[in-house]
DNA sequence: GTTCTGACA
DNA sequence: TGTCAGAA
């Protein structure tokens, strides 16, 4: 493995929420809920865990957002069942969200004052003319069309 | 010490 | 939902 595909690893782990495991007293403590609702929101199925081989749930990091997200619309005044409705909703969002930064990060790379990733080909246009943005230094974001090639 | 399930004020 | 029990 050469040093490119594992920047581009390291990238993609930085943004994979399914590596990092946290027990429900960690998700619990992090959203202010308690670990009965935690399983209660379960066993209605808005929330899912993993079950070590002890027997105790692991959450995801991604769980732990969408738990969070579930208390936020509860606060707001939402019942149970609409706050998890519209988490669902959020959370398709965001699961191809996250698909689409898994993908896309593997054409990143450094560029003066920033980092550009290569969004790749745009449709109906010149196939090499690539999509480009440039997240910088910063804070300031802007797209760029331009040939493929770096 | 933490988590689990089931049950009950 | 909170809380307690009894076990892992």
């Amino acid at each position: 493995m050469n040093s490119s595909s594992n920047h581009a690893n390291t990238l993609k782990k930085i943004i994979d929420s399914d590596s990092l495991l946290l027990s429900i007293g960690d998700v619990a403590n992090a959203i202010d809920v308690s670990t009965r609702q935690l399983r209660y929101w379960e066993k209605k199925g808005y929330i899912k865990s993993k079950i070590s081989k002890s027997g105790q749930r692991k959450y995801t990091y991604f769980t732990l957002l969408q738990a969070g997200d579930i208390a936020g619309y509860i606060n707001e005044g939402y019942t149970l069942a609409s706050a998890a409705e519209k988490t669902a909703n959020n959370a398709r969002i965001m699961k191809r969200l996250r698909q689409f930064l898994q993908t896309r990060f593997d054409n990143g790379y450094e560029i003066e004052g920033g980092y550009e990733i290569d969004l790749g080909e745009i449709k109906d246009v010149d196939a090499e003319q690539h999509l480009h943005i440039d997240l910088m230094e910063d804070g300031e974001s802007f797209f760029q069309i331009k040939k493929k090639d770096k």
